[in-house]
DNA sequence: CTGAAAGCGCTTACAG
DNA sequence: CTGAAAGCGCTTACAG
């Protein structure tokens, strides 16, 4: 019922082959019949079979997307920077989300081997040596945010440690002295890194020893249960950096619920940008990250190793962040730096 | 180098057309040689190719999702009640956002051809007659938030009339008379039913004839022009309900600029429940929309289109919203009705 | 430049 | 219950 190869090559009185070659734009093919054949194709609304296709040619133009389960504005972000790069293309995107557990993640990927040319794979917690046994030898893959060390595989990571450094400079710049960081979860890699650029910076000011340190999870009650511990503290810190916004907003109701006034008694930023940064009273200082980008310039490189695979060496890119200075850490207008 | 079905085959001493049968699952097979076939299959880590498979059975187990570049939290809760529901049924999910152009739409629908068994459609600027003309007969395709008019598709709808309905009477019974809102964009279904829903709500109270309205478009920046206009109002509204959250963001924070206070002068409602609701000051009542479950009840739709073609009438299904009741609407503990 | 033919890896009547 | 064979719709050596 569908129209074939074969009804176009009848159509147009030549051979499949050279519709096929005419319709793939290979060069061995007189410009008359190439014109002819194309006309003909258009005209019965020809459409080749990708499943025909792909079992021959070993390619699908598809790459699968295996991502955590994140809420909301990272998650659409991050596939609407791999789509766009991906239609520009000409490539499909399937998505999974992989419910932060390993055997999905697992079986997520098994389920899209063989339907994809290239698998993009962020997965905090799952290591390289889970991958290297869940894939085939043969399947390209590029890792967001993940660990950096014993990969065969090309990994993209967010500038976590720069923008974390950034951050704490400028709080420094302002004149903050105690500067205490509310951490992300144990073992994550974005919070281990955003905490060594808050170390580094402090060090650089010979700040590092007796700086204070909370615990957190990256969820909204943790920075509230640390913000509360700060309200009780002695000796409260002049600046509060969270590990991630939402637990800044966290913090910022637990202080603003004690009478600590932000940023007049305390300081704060946090890291993300998430819009609702900008909706909290003070507005949030934080750590601006481009998603989109992250998904995009990801596509680019796993697209670079399907066309030509191995020639570009296997190694970590990170994509710069940006500090947003707003109220949250003392009277300023709002600017990027 | 892959293993195939010819390679288990010869290591089962079987043909071909056994292993494709106890593979299927098919009853056709003594259980002692499945169990041999089976055990070789695992053996050998073969895994059907899918390309060849879909060749022949003309059926791809993926669908894909064409949808709007919609901002955030409803794009990724949406892919996730849709992925979610596709994988306990073994389905792939390709992704594509049309960037709100009927141009990209079509040209989606079009590259989606062939690679998918269905497709779920959510374009607010596409109408059926384009869909019928961009579609081969034979797709099964189930719209979202559509017109549902003259369509022989099915079609899945939030209850966009009834939250707004259930949200004004809410704000009638707490004493308020003059109920103004702040609309949608021009030729938006989702706005036209909550304005519809308003709007009969103060017809029941006999409320309808000078009820203010004020055009929007759904940006936090159009809400926030509504407020400023209301604050200037002589008379003013004693309850503002704005066709989205963002709005009634934009409304409440022009309200403030010009000491307006919420709810103490004016109570103030939205729509859709954004994050964003819980952390603007008063906390936002506005009608919760469970768009998972739209994601997922939209697939389930197609899933029985593919199984049983025509066997479920063409019509709209719709999906209940709660209203969620804060402070911004009055002194009230949150509480959903 | 063009065509006849093989083959990609499956599934499914058709015989037995 | 099992196998030999045809065929899904393409692409690509191989001849000419």
């Amino acid at each position: 019922m569908a129209v074939t190869i074969k009804d176009v090559a009848r159509a147009a009185g030549v051979s499949v082959a050279s519709v096929s070659r005419a319709l793939n734009g290979r060069d061995n093919v007189t410009d008359a019949t190439r014109h002819r054949i194309l006309e003909v194709a258009t005209r019965l609304r020809y459409r080749p079979n990708d499943a025909a296709r792909s079992l021959i040619t070993k390619r699908t133009r598809t790459i699968g997307a295996v991502l955590p389960d994140l809420h909301g504005e990272f998650f659409s972000e991050l596939i609407r920077g791999i789509d766009v790069a991906a239609r520009a293309r000409g490539f499909h995107v399937l998505v999974s989300s992989s419910h932060g557990d390993s055997d999905e993640t697992s079986a997520a990927i098994r389920a899209m081997q063989g339907r994809v040319d290239g698998l993009l794979v962020m997965s905090p917690h799952v290591d390289a040596t889970f991958l290297h046994e869940s894939l085939p030898d043969a399947l390209p893959v590029v890792l967001l945010n993940a660990p950096p060390d014993r990969s065969r595989f090309p990994a993209l990571h967010l500038d976590n440690h720069g923008g974390a450094l950034a951050m704490t400079r400028h709080l420094l710049s302002r004149g903050h002295r105690r500067i205490a960081m509310i951490g992300g979860p144990a073992g994550n890699l974005d919070a281990d890194e955003r905490r060594r650029g808050w170390l580094d910076a402090l060090a650089e000011a010979s700040l590092a020893d007796d700086a204070p340190f909370f615990d957190g999870d990256f969820s909204e009650a943790s920075g509230h249960a640390a913000g509360q511990r700060i309200a009780a503290l002695a000796q409260r810190p002049d600046a509060v950096f969270a590990a991630n916004d939402m637990m800044a907003v966290g913090c910022l109701i637990a202080l603003g619920e004690r009478g600590v006034r932000v940023p007049g008694d305390v300081a704060l930023a946090g890291f993300d940008d998430v819009p609702i940064a900008r909706y909290v009273s003070p507005q949030l200082t934080t750590v601006r990250v481009r998603i989109a980008d992250l998904g995009r310039a990801a596509f680019e490189r796993l697209v670079a190793e399907l066309e030509a695979p191995g020639t570009r060496p296997v190694r970590a890119e990170v994509l710069p962040c940006e500090i947003v200075v707003r109220a949250s850490c003392g009277r300023c207008p709002e600017r990027t730096a």
